[in-house]
DNA sequence: CTTGACCCTGGAGTCCGCTCCAGGCTCTAC
DNA sequence: GTAGAGCCTGGAGCGGACTCCAGGGTCAAG
């Protein structure tokens, strides 16, 4: 394989993951179709690297793969739809927003825990509990 | 069924989650084993209702129930535990700390998604990509 | 004392995100 | 030209987190 294309296993080992799920990534669209070679290989561009890195990296953050596709999707629209990209992505950055916050909160709840730990005594109540109960302001109920 | 005491449907509709999930989790020992009536239905403490929420805001952030329940673990472990408690605790800090920052990372690139689309042409390199590509400093490959 | 909403258990089914396998072709390397 | 690693497709299997169902008991209202 040329220089500047990658094998499927090439690829896998790469990014750190295994062939199946390269290909697994392609049948759910998360990357585009590779080029194949005259025998029906698959031939990656190097850019695939870091796009299935990249895919690893969210879902650890906990999206999904359909959440990460949209993400994608985002950084390689046309710059002509400009003003939908711009609406998607503040949307994504609003979801993102809100995520910190809250793992905000649970880690100043495990500060918390921590100092308080030493004088607590079984019963007390547990700060940890507390750090998530605000109401969502108006979640439309699942 | 008394005034402090939920019935299973009670505390479903007040934790918004369904009936089943509630036995799901307690199967997986996110709850501890209600009491029952004397007919066999259980009866739930008010408390549950907190604990049930906490479960799905820290899986709404992408912990894992087993991940879920060490952080309650944590929360009602005996005061002479401390030490043990203080670990625990100040470990999970730190993978929340990690998530707050890869995060940030996501947050910065869309906003500078956003920032360039205007100017970006085609084939332009995307931020989106690039906010997460450090390599682990030295993660033992999978 | 029956109807309807609710509860019980145990187990099957579902969706997601892989992972593994069968059966078969390809590609160096000896 | 044959061994061995790597690739192909299609499909089955798996663990997590539910969700649904069958078959049956409970309970308040009328």
């Amino acid at each position: 394989m040329d220089e500047l294309r990658l094998s499927i296993g090439e690829l896998a080992r790469r990014a750190r993951v295994s062939v199946d799920t390269i290909r697994y990534y392609e049948k759910r669209g998360l990357l585009r179709r590779a080029e194949r070679t005259p025998s029906g290989y698959r031939a990656f561009d190097v850019t695939f690297v870091r796009r299935v890195r990249f895919v690893r990296e969210a879902q650890g953050l906990g999206f999904s793969l359909d959440q990460i596709r949209s993400l994608l999707d985002l950084s390689s629209a046309p710059a002509e739809s400009c003003n939908v990209v711009r609406s998607a992505a503040s949307a994504r950055r609003s979801d993102i927003e809100a995520r910190i916050e809250r793992l905000s909160r649970m880690r100043a709840a495990l500060d918390e825990l921590v100092a308080t730990c030493a004088r607590r005594r079984p019963g007390d109540p547990c700060p940890l509990l507390d750090s998530l109960q605000e109401e969502p302001p108006h979640a439309p109920g699942r």
